[in-house]
This record gives C-alpha cells, structure tokens and sequence, in this order.
DNA sequence: TTGTATCCATCCACTTTTTGGGTGGTTCAA
DNA sequence: TTGAACCACCCAAAAAGTGGATGGATACAA
C-alpha cells in the first residue's frame, strides 16, 4: 500500500478522476464516455481505463453483458472525494448555463427546476474593472443608478470586497462623497471611468469586519415532528443552529431567511424558523446606515 | 481568417482557454501560472504560450519591464467568451469549497462572502441513490422524518426530478402512501433501501409540469429613482418583468421573493418589489396540497 | 558598477501520451 | 448466423511534455 505515485500529468490526473466520478455517480463508465468528454481517439481511451485499473484495482469491473465497465461493492475513490455539494453545484450550473452539458462530468442528468432568481446580466468589462479595482487597491469612478438621485450619476467609489445577497452581487465600497461604507449593487453601475488611488486610504470598514452570531431554532409552535424536520433541514443540534454573519451583510440575511418581518406574518408552518436570543439584532439596526445607496 | 483550427487536443485548449480567462480577467499571464495550474514544466509553459501567440497575434504582448504577458488593446478572445456569470459562480464556489482554489482559474480571488444559506450536507450515497432512482424511472424506499410522523419512518416514493427552492434540495416524488405528488426534502431522508418499480406508472405530475407567470414590478410607492434601481436589479422592461415559475415550486418562488406575506409587512424600501397582475396565484392556493410532507 | 535574481526563449535528446491502422474476441439482438 | 457494439492488443508515427543547458533582458541592491 506503500507504492508512491509517480506525479501523473494533469491531463491524466483529470481523466482518471472523471473515471472515478462517473464509477461514483452513475456506476458505469464507457470507453465512448472518455471520448466524448476528452475528444481522445478508442484506443486511448482503453489505454486509460486500463491504466485506472492498474492504480485502482478493486474498484472497477468489466460487464461484458452489460459491455460496460461498472462499480465493483468495494469501490474506494483514489482520486476524489464525492461531494453532494459539488455534485448538485454542477446540476445548477448546467441549468443556469454557467456550464454547457458537454463540459459537465455528470453523464445522466437529472430532471431539474429551481426557484428563480431574477438577476440582471451584468456586463464583463463592467465586473472587471469593478474587480481590478479592489485588487489594486484604487478609487473607481462609476456612472450609479442611486435609490436616491432621479438618474445615474457619476461617482467615486472604493470597492474592497464583492458580496452576495442570494439575488444580487454587491460592490462593498468606501463611498468618497459621504466617506461611508456602503453596498454598490453591481447591475446599477452602468459604466465605468478611471481610477485613482482613494481618498481615505486607512479606514477599515467596520461592519463588513465584524462577524454576529445568528442564532436560529425551529418555530415553538410546530409540533415535535414539525421540529424535528426542520432541525434537519438547518443541521441543527438540540433546536438551534449558529450561523455567523457579517454585519454588513445582517439585513440580506434575515431578508433571506424570512426573519425581517413580524413573526406573525406567517403561519407558524410557513415561518419554520425563528430567531432565538439575538443581542445583535439592535446592532443590526444600526447598520442600515451602512445599506445600499 | 477562413483558417480551419485543427482542433486541437483536450489538454491544449484546455491551456489556451486558462491563458485566455486570464487575460480577460486579470490582464496578464504569467508562465509561472501554466506551471502552477496544470503541473506542467517551465519548458512547455513556454511553448503553450507560445501557441497562443501563434494562434492570437494581436491579443497579448510580453511587457519585458513587468515580466509578463499582458493583454493588448485590441484583445477578443478566441477560445472563451468572458461570462460574468461563470466568474462570479467560480467565486462562490470558492468560498462554499466546492472548487478549491487551486482548481480555479482566478488567479486573485476578490474578498467575498454572501448571506448565509444553512443547509444540512446530504450524504452523497443517500443523493445517488435518489438520483438513480429518477434515472432508472423507479420507485425507492425511504427512512423519512416527515412533519406529520412523530419519528422517522420507511416509506416508499417515486422520484421524478429533483428541485432547489434556494434553501434546500428536494426530490420531487410520487409518494406510494397517498398516491399524490410531494416534494421530499432530501436532508430529510435518513436513509435509502431497496427499488422495484413504481406503481402508477402513468401519472404524470401536474403541478411540476405547468408553468406559471408571475409578474412582478417595483413598489408602487417607492420614487421614480428607487424604481429606476429595483428595474436594473431585476432586469426589468417598463415597470415589470415575467418570470416563469412550476406551480410546484411556486410557493417556495413567492417566499424567496419576499412575496409571500402581506405587502405592508415591510416598508416599501424593504419589500421593493411587489406582484402585479397574477391570475394564477389562485391556483397557486391549490397548489399546497403538494407541497412539503 | 557589478553582481544577483527573475523573468523569458530556445536548442537538444529523451519519455510519455496520443493517434491511426489493423486484427481479433465477446455478447446481444435481429 | 450475421451485424452491431462493445472491448483488447499490436505496431509505427506524431504530438506533448520533461530535463538539462545556454543565453537575453530587466530590476534591484550592495
């Protein structure tokens, strides 16, 4: 069990794991599924499922009924961890069309919808100077359609981190007209001018720094059962679970949890959750100041 | 310009690609960044950088003073379309640790985080069990902790498809029990058993099938320029945008717009959007009975 | 000024990967 | 029984990649 291996090449490397992928997921691989997703000739793709048996040897057989190679019981991955995470990732990414079919590893997939997400196509060039900014460190000038002003306004902004507030991806930046922090959201900067270094370079953003524990538990209203299914649906350990938030980023979150309203609002069965002891909720209500402009 | 490339090989263009992602994205490349992304030598970084010029001749230049590979002014790229879509998944994929860092292509990660989605980790040969089950068109016994039973239970469902509702996953199953179509929220399942095949094999699933328009627009009472923002937010034309929903999924839509309780639950900064028009929302009243167990 | 370090380019011989052509075996289904 | 669809294997040749060596340009520091 001692064998070293040799560095394979990454090309290599790449090939074998997708051997191991499809083995995991699906049960089965073909010589044809290496050929289609690496564009390789038959005979190397024979090459390669014979070199994975070599490294791996209980791990796969030859179904000659079947004529395909399948999953032995004994089957341990040697090049990957199978993640339900990173396996439903790609599913979303195929249906958002973040990935072409072709280049997902996933051979069968399945029949799939989500809630939509209504965001707008922001512009690459736009991300990219947005990106470079906070990169280099620099002042940006962007042309901002503001909540307040009637329409878009030229404006310096020095963006330090790119946030996400589950529908839209926000620029968190030191606005140079009032000398805050505040949340850019992307899709308002409409264009994008030259930079310089910013004005007041040795502020830190405070409420982007600081982490507050949100602690969650399932509504005292449902039943026992009620409680129970909700608990696994959050991972929590004996009625609560901690989620840690920045606090620029508090509003977003309970917005998204379905916490920034009275919890009367709803039925206790659509409510599910609840916030337990929160000290840092009256926090969070300073922190509007620090909200979208 | 007529010139047939003479496609080349998976693990080249896979190169040229990167070389080409960095360009766009980050303005420069590196050999160095060949070396660390694909393991390969110094050598062969050379030549693969080489290739592109070869391939590309106006879209980078070497800037012998910084010592790399720039992009020139009249770069487009050949082998990738910038997306800011795939460049923003790729960074959330980072930090969710479904990519690792070395796996992805950016090569200066912005600082980021996002609001919080807790969700229980599904264990992957619970997912693919499920997930061949759809497959294989079978039905599949299940140890599930519904909100009605007290403990978990073994029951039988029929997958079909599997669904996001921006929290959690289900697996969109003709329950055997009751003989109606339920979401089953898979962090719920304990536990997988034996397959045989459905019972009702022709049923098809209604409320998975049709698709609903739901018509929404910003606040009426927000200001013309709080209006102008929430349009470029959510992409929308005129006041409103349609956004087309399963009448399955349409529950968990309207929570996840925020647009599931009363409209004065929020102010109308914080509600922003509200539904205009929606005569199937009527029907999204019926559309509970299959909704979660 | 003179090293030194860090990039990059290029030439060479050698190994590994990959292709293309060909030959043959097994299983299944028409 | 014949063809289709898998697979395996052998061979020669091209392409990709390695390691070693040499050299050029630039920047930085002693």
């Amino acid at each position: 069990m001692g064998e070293e291996r040799p560095s394979l090449r990454w090309g290599v490397e790449q090939k074998l794991q997708f051997i191991e992928f499809r083995l995991f997921w699906e049960g089965h691989v073909n010589r044809s599924d290496l050929i289609e997703k690496f564009g390789v000739s038959p005979n190397q793709a024979s090459g390669d499922l014979n070199r994975y048996i070599a490294l791996a040897e209980n791990n796969m057989i030859y179904d000659k009924s079947g004529k395909t190679y399948v999953r032995s019981s004994c089957f341990s991955p040697l090049f990957l961890k199978p993640d339900s995470t990173q396996y439903l990732a790609q599913i979303r990414s195929v249906a958002e069309g973040v990935v072409s079919p072709d280049d997902a590893w996933i051979g069968n997939l399945p029949v799939f919808d989500a809630t939509p997400a209504p965001a707008r196509g922001i512009d690459p060039t736009i991300l990219r100077s947005i990106v470079i900014a906070i990169r280099r460190v620099e002042a940006i000038e962007v042309r901002y359609q503001s909540m307040s002003a009637q329409d878009p306004e030229w404006r310096w902004i020095a963006p330090h981190a790119l946030a996400f507030d589950g529908f839209r991806w926000h620029a968190r930046s030191c606005c140079e007209k009032s000398g805050e922090f505040r949340d850019f959201v992307i899709s308002r900067i409409l264009d994008t001018r030259q930079t310089r270094a910013p004005q007041k370079q040795a502020m830190s953003d405070i409420a982007w720094e600081e982490i507050v524990e949100l602690a969650v538990g399932p509504h005292p209203e449902l039943s026992a059962a009620q409680k129970r299914a909700i608990e696994l649906d959050y991972g929590m350990h004996s009625g609560r679970v901690s989620i840690p938030v920045r606090r620029a980023l508090l509003y977003y979150a309970l917005k998204r949890l379905g916490l920034d309203t009275d919890p009367s609002a709803r039925k206790p069965q659509d409510q599910q959750i609840v916030l337990l002891s929160d000290p840092n909720l009256s926090q969070g209500a300073n922190s509007m100041s620090g909200r979208i402009r």
